[in-house]
DNA sequence: TATACTGTGTATATCCTTATATACAGTATA
DNA sequence: TATACTGTATATAAGGATATACACAGTATA
């Protein structure tokens, strides 16, 4: 089983975290359905080029978050998570992400006028970008 | 000359990017105005119980970003920054922020009314804190 | 039960970040 | 010019993050 995940050798962002941002939004956003089992550490080591270790560090934190399920000898899953707790699980990446920026904006006195308008900028340029790079990351 | 910055010794975050980021704050939102001289940097490591080397890393970072101005021998002195660049430098570090946490954001398919919303949500937390620490960090 | 898959645990190499001491160099002034 | 301040340069200690190899253990099935 093919996992669409892209990574970037000259990005100082480590290789286990690209990975876990990555499976964590596929499987976030519905794109890998409940049940769904993974490929094997080895064979996702083999599509990334990275050892089986790194693998199973990303499978081993997402677990933690519940976001999957791992057997020895069996595989990995995609958790089965309550619709209710979906929108927890979704927006448990991008709330402490948003309430970093916020720091960032009182730190310098913004008023919410001014981090509206950031926000506004903010998602105009990565909608653009994204639509330009098409599949890229 | 005393300076208020308040470190966190618990806290993961690395002295040197505490003290960078309370500095840069108190000058960009005009608190310490152009032209004043700032403790030495072995005042100013005295202060905040560190080594002189830490200060300094910090002095010669924001002296990178154009907010210092040193001189070896005489000290270091808030530079003069533009009028017209004045929100330049006041959100050279905001705009960033908001721009991960739109790309985490729109990882998982958020909408721009839910990012509109988190952004509400994230700010009157911070705001709550704000008033309920007074002049915590 | 042999085989060929799964994941697991331990031990380790490598690099980067953080923070430091200490000796050096420029500036002002008594 | 001696002194007492400024900042600077070099070298290094200590810790954590990242990534790895390799031997071990569970599971399914021919």
């Amino acid at each position: 089983m093919w996992i669409p995940i892209q990574l970037n050798e000259t990005s100082a962002e480590p290789l286990y975290h690209q990975i876990t941002v990555q499976l964590r939004a596929l499987i976030v956003s519905g794109q890998l359905v409940e049940g769904t089992l993974l490929p094997s550490i080895r064979e996702l080591a083999q599509q990334l080029k990275c050892s089986i270790i790194t693998i199973r560090r990303v499978y081993q934190d997402l677990e933690a978050e519940g976001l999957l399920r791992t057997r020895q000898g069996m595989g990995t899953y995609v958790a089965e998570v309550e619709e209710s707790d979906r929108d927890k699980y979704r927006l448990a990446s991008v709330i402490p992400a948003f309430e970093a920026a916020v720091d960032a904006a009182l730190r310098v006195q913004c008023t919410t006028a001014e981090m509206e308008s950031i926000l506004r900028q903010a998602i105009a340029k990565r909608i653009e970008m994204q639509s330009e790079g098409g599949g890229e990351k």
